[in-house]
DNA sequence: GTAGGGTTAG
């Protein structure tokens, strides 16, 4: 009774040093506890497992649960829960899955939590019908879904494209005595916004109202977002306001939405009331608002600020992530340093960055509107993947160097890729080509252009 | 264990 009210007490104390991310204490603990007799359980090697992955590594989470073993502990289904929850939170959705299977392999039965973190890893690695299948195995098994599981098939249903099924299971839950929470709804509103189609968003929302439930910060993020999307700015600031005056209390997932689309309709004075009401807010600046900052120095063409933000973002032991390298990119082509941007777009892989179709589109315009049209057209040949962005851009700049045959060829390359075009970017060559006397040539572009339409 | 933010053309 004894040793079992102490092992208890070691395993509070445990929890406390790695709650505060003390884990050199914890072990010190751990040891002393060992000297005086007090042996470590399972919990103890569970708690210490779950903050080696968030604090450290999921290899070293992996690690203590050799430590375990070695001291004649088994490991549960809470220890590999940990570590395949690790993994995900860590976006090593490969590895979450492979400890699942690892789980399975020694013999320890998953529970409703290793399934939902499963489902969630599947959906998120883009398998919908594996991530289904688990669904279905759930259902169909002795476990009963809770909650998190109908969000989490809701929420990658969205996400996988298939926002009519997420719809339709969200009905049929509802129908059957499902009630669903503000993460549902939140779930569901997003997934239609991002889809599109507002009027059953709409809907969703008003159903969020007379459900009871208050919609939260995020709600209010996810619809000011959609209105950014839809071009409609005044709306989204109205709902900024309504935000603020209903006192809801902004974080940096509120903030950066306004301040980018500001930034994005050239409103930089209004950008930098708001960043400065976020400075004095007082949140820990993370990656993402620095994006955002470092974005807004270089619209305003301010690439020593920016710069210099760079290293203060080191400093506060954080990393640039791909989606900063591309803002730079983007910022040193609007300042007319195209060199420097082809360079750092090969610094970005030698950093081990894989393929960045934005930072390639950025260096493709920065060419272009530098008058390089030919390292543009050879940049653009050397592409793993292109989008809608890729070749209008070029389109549009070999206009500018009046290689209007060419720019058809593209734009029909585009038409055949089955992406869409924008009514200005065909304009631009159906002008070209006939200010040059190529009425045939446009007349022929014309028709395919019409045809594309029809087949779209 | 589940929800929201940041980059490109016209």
């Amino acid at each position: 009774m004894v040793s079992r009210l102490s092992t208890r007490l070691l395993n509070i104390c445990i929890a406390s040093m790695c709650k505060a991310q003390q884990l050199v204490k914890a072990e010190v603990v751990l040891i002393d506890g060992i000297r005086l007799g007090v042996l470590p359980d399972v919990v103890t090697y569970n708690t210490l497992i779950d903050a080696y992955c968030r604090v450290i590594s999921i290899d070293a989470g992996y690690s203590v649960l050799h430590r375990m073993r070695e001291a004649g502990i088994n490991p549960d289904v809470i220890s590999y829960n940990s570590l395949i929850a690790g993994a995900a939170k860590k976006f090593l959705l490969a590895r979450s899955i492979d400890l699942f299977e690892e789980m399975l392999q020694v013999g320890i039965h998953p529970d409703l939590w290793s399934y939902n973190i499963l489902m969630d890893c599947l959906f998120k690695l883009g398998k919908p019908d594996e991530a289904n299948s688990v669904f279905r195995d759930i259902i169909l098994g002795d476990l009963h879904p809770n909650r998190a599981t109908y969000n989490i098939m809701i929420d990658g249903l969205c996400k996988n494209g298939y926002t009519n099924n997420a719809l339709m299971l969200f009905r049929n839950l509802q129908s059957r005595g499902f009630v669903p929470h503000i993460v549902t709804y939140n779930i569901l509103i997003n997934g239609l916004c991002k889809a599109r189609r507002l009027t059953a968003a709409t809907r969703i929302l008003k159903e969020l109202e007379i459900s009871g439930h208050e919609p939260n910060s995020i709600t209010y993020t996810i619809v000011m977002k959609c209105c950014f999307r839809c071009k409609q700015l005044e709306r989204g600031l109205e709902i900024l306001s309504e935000m603020r005056s209903k006192g809801y209390t902004f974080d940096g997932f509120a903030y950066c939405t306004v301040i980018a689309a500001l930034v994005k309709t050239g409103r930089i004075e209004e950008a930098n009331d708001i960043i400065e009401q976020m400075q004095r807010s007082g949140i820990a600046y993370d990656v993402v608002s620095y994006n955002t900052l470092i974005n807004l120095y270089c619209k305003q063409g301010r690439l020593d600020d920016a710069l210099e933000l760079l290293n203060e973002l080191e400093k506060a032991g954080l990393k640039c992530d791909q989606y900063t390298h591309t803002i730079i990119i983007n910022g040193l082509c609007k300042a007319g340093n195209v060199e420097q941007a082809q360079q750092h777009l090969y610094y970005m892989s030698a950093l081990g960055f894989s393929f960045n179709l934005v930072a390639f589109n950025c260096v493709i315009d920065g060419l272009g509107k530098a008058g390089q049209i030919d390292r543009a057209i050879k940049l653009f040949q050397s592409m793993e993947a292109k989008d809608c962005f890729t070749y209008t851009i070029l389109v549009h700049n070999l206009c500018r160097a009046r290689r209007y045959l060419f720019a058809s060829k593209i734009l029909v390359s585009c038409l055949k890729s089955g992406l869409r075009t924008l009514r200005a970017t065909e304009r631009a060559v159906l002008d070209g080509l006939k200010n040059i006397g190529f009425t045939n040539e446009a007349r022929k572009l014309r028709s395919k252009i019409r045809l594309s339409r029809l087949l779209r």
